[in-house]
DNA sequence: TATCAACCTATCGGATTTGTAGGTATATTA
DNA sequence: TAATATACCTACAAATCCGATAGGTTGATA
């Protein structure tokens, strides 16, 4: 499995808070309700580095998650990406990886490596606004739900 | 990680057979010789039934494995489906998943389903004998390695 | 008949996933 | 200033999956 909960639950309560915030801050804590999530969970999820920067917080009353830039400027790949650690498809891949000493002149290698680029692709060509919109494109908005 | 050893070794031992079938079989131990794998594991591999449908296995002395088909009537995503079970990139996808009660509506569901469909038609363009085409394609033969 | 190779089954340490649990710090409101 | 609501931090743990290792059995071929 590429993408686990974390991502996938990453993904989820960016998109739950970019609807809900309007002009104030989104508790965690109505965001897990609604989207059926452990509380205590998406607190981990959300204090993962690259996606508290997506963020700005605010403690006390009131306070809460908001998106620290517009939905349009996020892709689902950098929200994925920044969940997970990286989205690469193999070991072979990955920034800390020991390269195996066939590396340099691996068959299969260039394979994964254009993989990767077709489903970073796939997900940079999709943003948060996009999945918004696409979710209210239908017969009045409630037919999709994050 | 969408892809494990399972996947890769599997590829990579249809590539070394392919590449060393000529008329005969090639056994095991050379291929898990050539490509640095434990033969034990190798084994494992090569019965999962996907994978073992695309082979035919002989016994004894000059036994050992050929393709079924020819390199090009195969291509690296069905080796990968066979031997991975599935390449589906979320849980959400997978066959015997109980699908949550959110899942027909859910607005991010389509794209998993978009990010399984890139995947496959990519991989599914590629066939064994593209890999070992492109493998000679440099210098003589041996720049690149299975 | 000896050998070689496929085939079968069990086990296992380590890592990762998917959470639970409990407490602390801090900002806001009353 | 006190109470409250929220973010923030740390530890633990059950379950699952990964990546093998190990040892044996069956069966075909020379």
């Amino acid at each position: 499995m590429m993408i686990s909960t974390r991502g996938r639950y990453a993904l989820r309560i960016l998109l739950d808070i970019a609807e809900n915030q309007k002009d104030g801050y989104v508790p965690l804590k109505d965001s897990a309700e609604r989207q059926e999530i452990s509380k205590k969970y998406l607190e981990q999820i959300v204090t993962i580095d690259g996606v508290s920067k997506m963020l700005v917080a605010k403690g006390g009353k009131n306070g809460g998650y908001r998106l620290a830039k517009t939905p349009d400027e996020y892709t689902v790949g950098q929200v994925l990406r920044a969940a997970e650690g990286s989205l690469c498809p193999v070991t072979c891949l990955e920034g800390d990886h020991v390269p195996c000493d066939r590396s340099a002149y691996c068959a299969v290698l260039p394979i994964w490596k254009g993989l990767e680029r077709v489903i970073d692709e796939y997900l940079d060509g999709i943003t948060l606004q996009d999945v918004l919109d696409q979710r209210s494109d239908y017969d009045g908005g409630d037919n999709y739900v994050i």
